[in-house]
Parts: structure tokens; C-alpha cells; sequence
DNA sequence: CGGTTGTTTGAACTGATTCAATCTGTGTGG
DNA sequence: CCACACAGATTGAATCAGTTCAAACAACCG
């Protein structure tokens, strides 16, 4: 990593942690030494295991391109995606062993430090931590709009939102920029919490109501007010 | 609050804040520090409005005695409660606005303080910091496991789950000890993304294989192995 | 007593699941 | 270049879990 503190590019492609860090306003000098530090830059193959539920979480992750997802699942072993993690966004790590495990929507890179040089860090630098809360609160924040989207929203809105939020998560300019849309329609039910059938008929039905339109995986908004209408969505959590 | 130094016992009556800390780790001299902290100690009355969503949320709390829930709503007005907060357990300031509200499920005795006041003293302990950031890691494990009974269980687990919780979290000793059932039906429902009307048919059903025994707003667990797996519930998640 | 809030029950309806089959696109090896 | 395998998408039919609407009932309280 040392080679990139003069070029300002990291070797590999996707988002720079330290312009990422800067960007959401914290010290570039502090940013360049969370860059700096001893990592190992990994390449997550989609949906194969990387990071199994019920074991010890003492890594810090940062993604730099792709999408990884947080899953667990219920006794019958039915999965649900609890949470994503877009470019730019990251894994903190925590105390004992995490409910979650980690899989990789689509191919990814991630950079993998240990939590005991990430808590150095943290310590030294003590304006730090207001700052993880910020993002953390983030996070908290996304889950309690999840919540409200598998508790109250019908099906329909359901898929509606979670394209909407992966649209804005993925920076994309919208409406004019189409959606590479990440997920199959089997990763939408996890997300959503249906089965991979419905979620087809919904997506056919958006499409049909000319929200959408889709060209492989590709999904262009086609009426961007009136989606956000349909799904509820006020990125307002998003911050 | 300068009266409990002496006697340990802080006005009111409800979990001792300094108690709780120490119990859970901290540096007794903190624990005394945040004790210490200038605040209100605030008594709400149930469903009345408490703090309202979207507002800063720029204060501490802490529940002394009652619960307390966070709630959003749909854009028809559904609401969702995506968090609840029994004794012993807190609710920590926040950059800017707040998307949930917050309001009593019973009523509840509240220690309020300023975010600027817990702020300066976090600033000066670093230590504190891991302390919070494992407090906020267990909200996070609740949210998923959450996450999962809203989009991977039946209604029965679902609702099962939740009095699994609510026992666990208001540290019954069970199956010994009845449950003081703190929800309306309508609340349960609120919390586990159904209709109040369900949620009667499901606690009937629970009542009829056996699983609880209900008195008033008094649940028994007759057959707490069972009722665990039937809510497929884990209480690793609250540590 | 009347008013309010919460619980219980019934009947009709509907959104989503389940199961199963088919279709499509992509990559692989012969 | 074709045959085959495989993963994902699509469709249909039957079923069912949970909603909706409406009404009755119970408990509590000033």
C-alpha cells in the first residue's frame, strides 16, 4: 500500500479508502494512515462462502468495488440478507463472535485488516471514533428502514424500494443512468423476504406499469417519481 | 443525582445506571461519572408522543424502568416499531435528525441528558468508547435477528420469538417466573409486521398447543424447550 | 353509568407461497 | 461448431397464510 501514497491510487481498481474517508469529511492525514495499514486486498467470488456465521469477526473490511452481503438464517436454514455493503462502505470489526456470516453478491474487493492494528489506530487518534459513529449510525438507520420494508410494505413495494436504494447506494445518476442491477431474483427474496417466484412476477409487474425496463440485468428507471412513489422511498436515511 | 453518590440508590426507583455500567464492565469510577452526568429523569406515559421522528435527536437516555420503542412509519401511515430499549439499556445521541421516533410501551421512568454533556465526557475517556461501540453492536445483532423474523418466520414464530425475547431481555428468570406481558396485542403486531387480529389468533394457537399459559396480561411459559424451538430462538444474539 | 381501550370471533377475500414444468442464456468440453 | 450442463428466469395451477371488515365482548376508569 505504500506505493500509494504518492500516486493516490491503490493498486487494484474500485474506491480509494483514503478519497472515500476524505470525502465523508474526516482528517486526509488520518485517512492516508487507515489506508496505510497492514492489509491484505482479497477478491470475493460470489455467493461462495467467505466468512461463515458464529465465528469470531476481529477483521475490519472496506469495499472497493462489488457488493458483499451480511446473512443469517433461521432455524429451517432459509436464508435472509441482512444487511449490504457497496463500494466505499465497510465491516467494522466487534467483540466475540458475530450471528452473521458474509457473502459477496457479485465479484468483489475487499480490503481485509486486522481489528487489532484497526484499534491501534483508533486509539492514537481519539476524533476518530466520533466519526465510525457516524457511519455506524448509518447503518442502524438502513436496518430500521429494512425493517419497515419487510414489516409494512407489500411485495410490490418492497422490490420497488430495494432497487431504489441500491440505485442511490450505487452512486448511479438517476434517471438517466440504467441500473446494473447485482442480484438475482433468488438474492431479491433473501433481501426482501419472499420467495424468488413472486419477486419475478413483481419485477414483471414494474415493468408492465412502466416503472422500469429491463434489458437483461440491466434496469433503466423509466419513471423515477412514480417508483419512488410506489416503493415509499425517502433516501433521507441514506443521508 | 448528586444525592445516589452516597447511598448507590439514585432518586426513583427503576435499575441504577452506575449499577449497570459496573455490571457490564465498565470502570466503576465512570460508571459514577456518567451517573454523575446533569439530566432529567423523565417519567412517559404510554403511546403518548415522546420524542417525535425526524427531530434531533441530540440526548442520552437511559430506561430505568418501563420500555421503551423506536417506530417509523410507512408512507400510509403504518407504523413499524424497529427497536425496543428495556431497563438497563440506553438510547445514544446522533449526528442531525433521527428518522424514528421514540415512545413508551409502558410507562416508563427515563433519564435524559444532553448529547454536548455525554459527548465531553466521552472525549475525555477513550475507554468509554469500546464500551459503547459493544453496547451498539448488540443493538445491531437485534436488528438482524429482527430482520430475520420479519422476513423468514410464520407468524406463530414470529410472534413467539418476540415474547422469547422479551423474557430473555427482561431478565426473567424463566420458566419459573411468569412474564408480565408489556404489548398490546396491537404493539406485537406493530413489531412483527402483522395485524392485531393475527396476532390474537396466534396467541390463542400458542395457548392451545401447550406452549404458554395466559392470565391477563400474565404469560406462563408451560413449555419454554418447545416455545424456543418453535421461535427457532437463539439467545446468543443478546450476548 | 357511559366512554374508552383492548381482546376475541366469524366470514370473505387476496396476496404470496408452493410445486412443477418450461424456457433462456452462458460456459465447457468434445 | 455443436452438444450438453447448469444457473437463473419465467409461467401456470392449486393452495394457504394472513388480511380485511365488521361486530361483539371484556376490562377498566372517572
Amino acid at each position: 500500500m505504500q506505493a500509494s501514497r504518492r500516486s493516490g491510487q491503490t493498486a487494484g481498481s474500485g474506491v480509494s479508502l483514503r478519497d472515500t474517508l476524505a470525502a465523508a469529511g474526516l482528517n486526509p492525514d488520518l485517512a492516508q494512515e487507515l489506508e496505510d495499514m497492514p492489509h491484505k486486498l482479497v477478491h470475493v467470488e460470489p455467493r461462495r462462502p467467505f466468512r461463515d456465521p458464529g465465528v469470531p469477526r476481529d477483521e475490519v473490511m472496506f469495499v472497493r468495488s462489488g457488493i458483499l452481503s451480511k446473512f443469517k438464517a433461521d432455524a429451517t436454514g432459509r436464508r435472509q440478507i441482512v444487511a449490504l455493503r457497496f463500494p466505499g462502505e465497510g465491516i467494522l470489526p466487534r467483540e466475540g463472535t458475530a450471528s452473521y456470516g458474509i457473502q459477496a453478491i457479485v465479484r468483489s474487493e475487499v480490503m481485509v485488516g486486522k481489528a487489532a492494528d484497526f484499534d491501534r489506530i483508533l486509539d492514537a487518534h481519539p476524533e476518530l471514533q466520533g466519526f465510525f459513529r457516524s457511519l455506524i449510525q448509518r447503518d442502524e438507520d438502513i436496518s430500521y428502514e429494512w425493517l419497515v420494508n419487510c414489516g409494512r410494505r407489500d411485495s410490490t413495494a418492497r422490490v420497488a424500494h430495494l432497487l431504489c436504494e441500491t440505485a442511490v447506494r450505487s452512486r448511479l445518476n438517476i434517471p438517466d443512468e440504467p441500473l446494473q442491477n447485482p442480484f438475482t431474483q433468488q438474492q431479491i427474496a433473501e433481501i426482501t423476504g419472499q420467495t424468488s417466484v413472486n419477486v419475478n412476477r413483481v419485477l414483471a409487474d414494474l415493468e408492465r406499469q412502466g416503472l422500469i425496463e429491463r434489458a437483461g440485468r440491466e434496469i433503466l428507471f423509466t419513471d423515477w417519481p412514480e417508483m419512488r412513489r410506489v416503493a415509499s422511498f425517502q433516501p433521507g436515511y441514506l443521508e
